[in-house]
DNA sequence: TTTTAATTCAAACGTACATTTCAAACAGGT
DNA sequence: ACCTGTTTGAAATGTACGTTTGAATTAAAA
């Protein structure tokens, strides 16, 4: 403890901090120098501009997480008989738990700030996901494409999505949540007991059936023509 | 059509579209003023403060959603036997698709100005909405608990969330999820496809069967102390 | 018409931001 | 010790922000 870090290594460690907590754009460089007592000109000398440093920090958990995924997405995708929904999804859960050794608190950090790379405006950042690991989704998609193979390929993206934001947006208010939970339910809830309770939930979600328009109408009696 | 406007209400009308696209931090009273064409100090002056207008822009939408919402819930908790869960989510379809009424993609104005009021740190608003409006919610906690009577409280605390989670991320991220489903399904996605579509996909996920710990120590061999 | 209040307007205020500059401090190799 | 390239430091640049001000304008009341 107390060893003496680079001057890059302080700006990443604030920053990634304050990221996930403030957003992106409401996170001053003013701030993350501050913090991590540096001056405030080194990050433009190491990173070059915010911008980048955005992407530095994220890159320091993707590097780790991405091969670990890709590793496991072609281990299943060689089984003889198609995964289920639930192994499919079991993966995720110890690449994204080993992040806690490339920092303390590093699977919640990492998972709030993919939250806000969604939705803060940052172009680039969308761009650099996808050109970067675009591939290892790709494997993401085919995998629960087998494993519910009555599912429409839009219907499955937009489940994807939906699953997305329930894991981003649980982290990003996880303090909020975790405090209510303890108080209220006396539960212990770290990061991992939230994953786990996670999994059942997407699952569920990801291979609920697809009700017809018939069915839809009788749930919901709509008239046409609702708006102006 | 091209009917003399007041300027409060050109105000709204340009701060809610800027405010539900870039968030509300990312918005400048100078890109609202300059859209709505009116004077940069009439914010200030009919508003009081950027911080009011937004509350102003919110408030527009839940004086008219939430007295529906607790008209709803009401007449579901009154009636003999228990609703289903899909059921008693149906009942946001029909007040959700009326905000269309108060202002042209109303629905889908809301739903990602609450989005942004929950991803944007603006703890007035939690605050506003709690205040305001948390009786109504109550209620629908009680209606899931009747619809899911298996449902440890706390399982049922959480999965409320995750629910919450993906609606607002959802409509957060509206544009690039509908920008790529069109581009790579060719689907026509307004806001009421993606409602529609949200309905079976959260009523599986909070409907989905508690695994006991056993059964998820079989699905995720993960040993005890994998953090650091 | 005159008076009075409500609204609009251009301009300025003070603050905070990302980024640049250039001199000072530091490092390792010779 | 001396040089050389790397890193840090304090200060300044220019831009954008929310908010305030006070005069000009409009609309309504008397």
């Amino acid at each position: 403890m107390a060893s003496k870090l680079s001057t890059q290594h302080k700006i990443l460690d604030a920053a990634q901090n304050l990221f996930a907590e403030t957003g992106f754009n409401d996170t001053s460089l003013r701030q993350i120098t501050s913090l991590a007592e540096v001056n405030l000109a080194s990050v433009n000398y190491h990173f070059g501009s915010k911008k980048e440093l955005i992407q530095a920090v994220l890159q320091r958990y993707l590097v780790v997480l991405m091969p670990r995924l890709n590793q496991e997405f072609t281990r299943l995708l060689a089984a003889q008989q198609p995964n289920s929904i639930s192994q499919v999804l079991s993966v995720f859960v110890k690449p994204l738990l080993e992040l806690n050794k490339v920092d303390e608190n590093g699977t919640r950090i990492f998972l709030q700030l993919l939250g806000r790379g969604y939705t803060d405006v940052q172009g680039h950042l969308r761009w650099f996901f996808n050109h970067h690991y675009g591939a290892v989704l790709d494997k993401l998609v085919l995998l629960v494409q087998q494993a519910c193979p009555t599912l429409p390929p839009s219907e499955l993206f937009w489940r994807l999505h939906f699953s997305l934001g329930t894991v981003v947006f649980t982290m990003a208010s996880n303090e909020a949540l975790a405090e209510i939970a303890e108080a209220d339910f006396n539960e212990n809830v770290d990061i991992e007991g939230v994953i786990l309770r996670l999994l059942p939930y997407l699952s569920a979600a990801i291979a609920a059936p697809v009700p017809s328009i018939a069915q839809l109408s009788q749930t919901v009696p709509l008239a046409a023509g609702e708006g102006r």
